[in-house]
DNA sequence: CGACCCTTTGAAAGGAATCAACTTATGTGG
DNA sequence: CCACATAAGTTGATTCCTTTCAAAGGGTCG
C-alpha cells in the first residue's frame, strides 16, 4: 500500500511544527501510521493562536472551515438551552481535535469554548481532508479518532442518566486521569484539571453545590481530591468501583 | 476524481440487492455520491438475516467482523449498569447502519439489539473498509453518517440532562417523526414506534411509569399521542415548541 | 380462556435543585 | 499595604420532580 515503514512514536524526526508534532504522537498512540503519513502531517499549515479562558472559538450555527488542535489549556464542546442552563458535551485537553466533525458536516449543532486559557492551533478543513484523500491510514486515524470521542460521548449520556451524583464525580475523575495519563500529564495520579466546579456541574449535569458536595464525600471517603483546580487520585482501584469506571470506550491502545 | 456522473436517487438503476439499494438511497440524501460510488455500494455482499424482538445481534466486549444495516424494525444500541438498569443510547430505523464503528474499533463498549422484529443485513468491515479505500467519496458519506450519529447522541445528552420529563417524550417523538419523515415511513405525522414505554425510558433516562405520564400529558396537551405503537403527531409546531426542539443537529438535506 | 405483557393510575419516598448565607481566594487601585 | 471588588468554594434548609412501590385494567396469543 505504501513504500515507507511504519513509523514508531519514539523514533519520530523533530517535527516541524510543535502542532504537528502533537497531532502525530496522539494518533501513533492508538493507529498504525506509516512514515509517509507523518511526514503528510507535517506538511500541514498550522495556525497557532492564543485565547484566554471563557472565549468562544466556535459559535454554534456557523459554518466552520478550520479544524482545531488543542495544543494547552482545556476546550469544551457545549449548547445552551432555553432557560439558559449550559451543557458541556465533552471536554478536551492537549493534543485533542474537538471539532473533527467539521470536516463532514456543514453547521455547527453546538458552540466550541475554552474552559481555561488555551493555546490552540488551527488547519484548514480542505488541507486535512485532502491529506485524507491521499492516504487510508490517516482517514481510519483521523476516522477512528471521531469514533472515540462519540463513544466518550455515549459514556456521558450512562453516566449522567443512570449514576448518583458523587458517582458521576468519580467517573469523570476516572476518565481525565486516564485521557492525562495517556498524555504524560498526571504524575503520581495528580493531574491540573483547569475548570471550576460549576464546569464539572455543567459536564455532568449538576449543580455546582452537589459537585461540591460530591467532591467532599469522595475527599471524606479517601478516594480523590481536587483543590485549587488540582486533582489527586488518592485511591484509584476505589474511585473506579465507585464509578462503575470500565476503561473499554476509550480504545485506548489499539 | 472519478469519470462517473453524479447519481440522483430518483434515476438509480433497479439495484441488485433490496440492501444495497437501501444503503445508497440514504446516503444519497445528504451526499454526493458518484455513479460508481453506488455500483461499488451494489458489489457488496449482504447477508439478510431476520431477527425476533429482544435478540442480540452483537454483545458487549465482542469483536465484529461485520457490519449491520437495518432493512426493518427498529434496532437498538444500550448498555448495562451494575444494578441491572439499562441505557439505550440510540434506536436505529431503516436504512440507517448502527455499527460503522466496526470499521475502526476492534471492540465494542456497548452491546446491539432488537427492540422490535428485525430484517437486518450484514456485510463484512474489511469488505466495506476496503470499498473505501477506493472512493473518498464513499468514504466521505460514510464518515459522515457516524458523525451524524454523534450529533444525535450529543443531543441525547441535552435531552436527558435538562429536559423534564413531558419535554424529553417529545422531543423524542420530533426526532423520530423527522426521521421517519426522511425515508418517507411517517404518512399524516404517523408512524410505528415499534418499542415499549420502558424501552423509551431506557432511552430518555425516565422510568416507564413517567414515560406513560408523559404520553398522558402530551394526548391531554392536544400534541401527540401514541397508541399500540403507533405515534401521531398532532400539533407539529406546539410539540416542537414544547420540546425546544431544533432539527439542525439531525443535518438533514446536506 | 388464561397467561403474560403492556399500560394506566395513585400514594409514598428520595435525591438533587434551589434558595440563602457565609467563607475563601484573587486581583485592583487608592 | 490595605480596603475593596469579584469570582469561586462551602454549607444548611427547603422545595420539587421523578422514582419506587403497589394494584388494577386491557390486549394479544398460545
Amino acid at each position: 500500500m505504501s513504500e515507507g515503514g511504519v513509523a514508531e512514536a519514539d523514533a519520530l524526526q523533530p517535527p516541524r511544527s510543535e502542532a504537528a508534532g502533537l497531532l502525530a504522537r496522539r494518533l501513533l498512540a492508538s493507529n498504525r501510521l506509516e512514515a509517509r503519513d507523518v511526514a503528510l502531517i507535517e506538511t500541514l499549515a498550522f495556525d497557532v493562536q492564543d485565547h484566554p479562558a471563557r472565549a468562544t472559538i466556535l459559535a454554534e450555527g456557523g459554518r466552520p472551515t478550520r479544524c482545531v488542535l488543542v495544543m494547552r489549556g482545556v476546550a469544551s464542546r457545549q449548547q445552551l438551552t432555553r432557560d439558559g442552563a449550559q451543557q458541556i458535551h465533552s471536554v478536551h485537553i492537549v493534543g485533542e481535535v474537538p471539532d473533527l466533525l467539521s470536516l463532514h458536516l456543514k453547521r455547527m449543532d453546538h458552540s466550541l469554548h475554552t474552559l481555561s486559557p488555551c493555546r490552540l492551533a488551527f488547519v484548514r478543513c480542505a488541507e486535512l481532508w485532502d491529506a485524507c484523500k491521499t492516504s487510508p491510514s490517516l482517514t481510519a486515524a483521523l476516522w477512528r479518532e471521531t469514533l472515540v470521542d462519540a463513544a466518550i460521548q455515549r459514556t456521558s449520556i450512562l453516566r449522567i442518566s443512570r449514576l448518583a451524583a458523587a458517582e458521576r464525580v468519580a467517573h469523570f475523575l476516572c476518565e481525565m486521569l486516564l485521557r492525562f495519563e495517556s498524555v504524560g500529564a498526571a504524575p503520581d495520579r495528580r493531574f491540573v484539571l483547569d475548570m471550576t466546579q460549576q464546569d464539572i456541574g455543567d459536564v455532568l449535569a449538576l449543580s455546582f453545590v452537589s459537585v461540591n458536595r460530591a467532591l467532599r464525600e469522595l475527599r471524606e471517603r479517601g478516594l480523590a481530591s481536587m483543590e485549587r483546580r488540582v486533582v489527586t487520585i488518592l485511591e484509584r482501584a476505589g474511585l473506579a468501583e465507585c464509578a462503575q469506571f470500565d476503561p473499554t470506550y476509550l480504545h485506548m491502545g489499539e
